[in-house]
Parts: structure tokens; C-alpha cells; sequence
DNA sequence: TCAGGCATCAACCGAAAGATTGACCGTTCC
DNA sequence: GGAACGGTCAATCTTTCGGTTGATGCCTGA
């Protein structure tokens, strides 16, 4: 969120043309990600990868200002892993995170991963061109849609379930009555229920069935 | 499913180029299909656009033979409405679909609309082209993973719920009660609890919550 | 023409889930 | 040390859901 300092950066695009590294799963993004942005005068694709360990290990080395990140691989590493890990070095690489989705979990966990910016794919290549240009200078770059779904999750003081919560509503969505739920992790019906209560309250709903729409919807559990 | 005799097809490439038209809402996916494709020598892009409306209106004309088409768009139309309505004229070109997602039912709704084919976006550049010329040649071309899928569909009799029961279902996933679902599609509570019957004995399950899990996992209903 | 699947509805009953109230025991943090 | 919170459990009561049986009308296909 700050305005990052001039001094040690040593992949400061300092009047140079900006150096970028694209990581994508899929040849046909990639190929056009190079497409879109080399035809920007001020802007050098240097390499493109196809896995999150690539675009990992490609960004340690010096030479790269911005590294384009899709959040879902088909490998083991995610992106978010890979943001993080790319930027906890010193004078590591900007990140701008590129992907489909919209969801709130995933714009999160990139930006705690510390990416500078979130795009969405269906990003016009004038946009793309700008949001890089505005990372690459260590500013945010937020798409508008993405930056809509910020505030509301500002506005509305959103859910924030326990994990014992979380991991309750977790077993629901798989379809688990509460009888399974509370044998599956040594509770009593009891208290499962007690959970549920406090879900439904903290979600603001009133069956089990909308809890688990509204927390996919908000990305707390998985499908 | 049956080969295309050679005549009536004004679209067919003999011995010529192969012509495409390109159908993405994405800007970057346009731009990287059509750097994939035009290094193929015998293929020629005619067009690249953002909507299945205009799709539908190019393919009308003369001039294309195989259109790529995605699934999903960001405005009105979907992919599967502009499929049917292309390959419902004579002498239409092929369409070969190519979209991110592999679940079931895209990918029944993709071939009942008369889709040639059905790619997942990670494919390779060459299984691409491969993909075109079958589908060119009026062949169905299926991606390695769709056609698996395809596979498990027939072998384990499935599902095959009812469009009524799915419309159900796809209320109950989105968290609402019989009596809210009964009001939504102007049913009484009995006609309901009778399709919700219907579909735990044909998903094997025996409560709402886990009919929703076991349908997401088969792609039966959204979200 | 008639079986069979689909969609619709009714009435009933037991079981599960939801609501409410109250309680106890650890933490964590001022 | 005490307040606040999270996690645990119990008892009770109401509502909803799930299961069953049975019935009607409409298609479609053998």
C-alpha cells in the first residue's frame, strides 16, 4: 500500500525499458500476454513460464521489474505461495497477479502474499499495459471490479468464522449431518450445534444449506 | 457424431487454407490464439471477436470454416446458445469449443448444441492445431481429459436428473428451503419434497446437504 | 393402446435441525 | 485479576426436513 523508496531496488526500471516475466499454465494466455505486451515500446517480455516454481526461481535472479502471476497451476505450487515467496526477498520483483476469478479469498490471499496488483483476465491490453506500468513504479494496480469487491468486503465487517467455525461449515458443505459432524471430530451434537449458531449468526443466515451458499460465495470453504 | 459428406459445404477447405474465426471475451486469449494458430501454415485467421453475437453474425457468412468458440462471456449470449444457433444453418461451419472448465454439464450442453469439438484452455499449441484439423476435416475432436470425462459419464449410469429436478437442485445449492423454493418456481411444498426425493435416489444420498456436495462434484449444478 | 417416465399435489409421521437458555473451563489481553 | 472470547456441553422446545403412500394428468415410445 506504501510508495516503495528508489533506493534498493536493483530491478528499478530506472529509465530502462521495464523487464517482464510472465507465468501462466496456459500456452495460449502466455502467447498472448506476450502478443498484447510486446507491442508496448517501453516494455521487454524476458521470459514466460508455465509453472509457479519457474516463475519462483526465475524472479530470484536479478533482471525482472514486474512478474505476471495467474493464481491457479496445475502443479503443486499455487500463486499466491509463489507471490510470497518471490516477494519476501530484498529488491525482489514486483508482483501483479493476472487470473479468471474475482473471488474475495483469492484477492485476499494475493494480496496478503503480498502481490502489487490484481488483475482480471478479461482486462483490456490498454488496462494490462497501464496496471504494469503502475507496479513497476511500486504503486497498487487494482482492476475496477476487484477494487468494487475491496470495498464492500470494507464495508460489510464480513464474516471472520473461528477455525473450529470454519472447519464445522467445512464438513457441512461436504454434506455431513451434525450426528457425523460431531463423531467425525469428537464433539457432541451439542456443540456442533452451538457452532452452527454462532455461523449462522456471524453469517447472517438461517439454515445450513444458505450458510454454506454464503461462505462459498465469500470463498471460506472449498467448492 | 457422423462424418460430414463432402458436398453442400461451401465452408470446406479444399486443398485450400483453413479459415477461423476466433470467439473470446478475453482480449489476451484472442491475441494468444491468434499468435498459436497463425504460425500454422495452412491456417488463416479471418476474425477475432469479443461476443457470441457477433460470432453468430460472421459465421452466417461465407468464408469460415471451423469457429473457436468459448463457453462462457461476460454479456448476453452464452456459447452453447451461439453453437446451436451456428451449426443449425447448412453448410455451418464446425465449431470447436475451447473453454476453461471441464464439468459435466458444459461439456453435455457444448455437444447436444452441436459442437465438433471441446478443448480445455491448457492444451498444448500443437494439440490445438491437431484439434482444428479434425474438427476442419468434420471430425469430432474431444481434449484427452474431456474425453475421460465422457467416459466416467457412460460407465457409471450417473445421474441424468430431470431438468426439472436439476432446477431444484440448483435452488438447494444456493441455500434456499422448500418452502422458498416451492414460491421461486410456483410448486406447492409436496412437488418439492417429491423431486428432492427423486434426486437423493438417483445421486445416492439421503439429505439436501449432501445431495449439493455430491452434485458440485459431478458438475450438475453451479458453485 | 398401454406402459413408463415426468411433473404435479396431499396427508401423515418420525427424525433431524434450529432456537433458546444456561453453564464450565481455558486462553488472551488489558 | 477480571473481562472477553473460544470451545465445550446439557436440556428443552419448535420448526423444518425427510420418508412414505397414494393419486392425477401429460407425453413419448414400443
Amino acid at each position: 500500500m506504501t510508495d516503495a523508496p528508489y533506493t534498493g531496488s536493483p530491478a528499478a526500471p530506472e529509465g530502462g525499458r521495464i523487464r517482464l516475466l510472465l507465468a501462466d499454465d496456459h500456452p495460449v494466455v502466455r502467447a498472448g500476454l506476450r502478443a498484447v505486451l510486446e507491442t508496448e515500446p517501453d516494455f521487454e517480455v524476458v521470459a514466460d513460464v508455465p509453472t509457479a516454481e519457474e516463475a519462483v526461481a526465475l524472479a530470484a535472479r536479478p533482471g525482472v521489474d514486474v512478474v505476471l502471476m495467474d493464481l491457479q497451476f496445475a502443479g503443486e505450487m499455487r500463486g499466491p505461495q509463489a507471490t510470497a515467496e518471490i516477494t519476501a526477498r530484498d529488491g525482489a520483483p514486483r508482483v501483479l497477479v493476472l487470473t479468471t476469478y474475482d473471488t474475495d479469498a483469492d484477492i485476499l490471499a494475493a494480496i496478503e502474499a503480498g502481490a502489487t496488483g490484481y488483475l482480471l483476465k478479461d482486462a483490456p491490453p490498454e488496462e494490462l499495459a497501464a496496471a504494469v506500468r503502475t507496479a513497476a513504479a511500486g504503486k497498487s494496480a487494482l482492476a475496477p471490479a476487484v477494487a468494487l469487491r475491496l470495498m464492500d468486503r470494507m464495508r460489510t465487517p464480513a464474516a471472520a468464522l473461528s477455525r473450529r467455525e470454519t472447519e464445522v461449515l467445512q464438513l457441512v458443505a461436504d454434506g455431513l449431518s451434525n450426528a457425523q459432524i460431531s463423531k467425525r471430530l469428537f464433539l457432541s451434537q451439542a456443540t456442533v450445534k452451538s457452532h452452527l449458531v454462532h455461523i449462522y449468526t456471524k453469517l447472517g443466515v438461517d439454515s445450513r444449506t444458505s450458510a454454506v451458499a454464503a461462505a462459498t460465495a465469500q470463498g471460506i470453504v472449498r467448492r
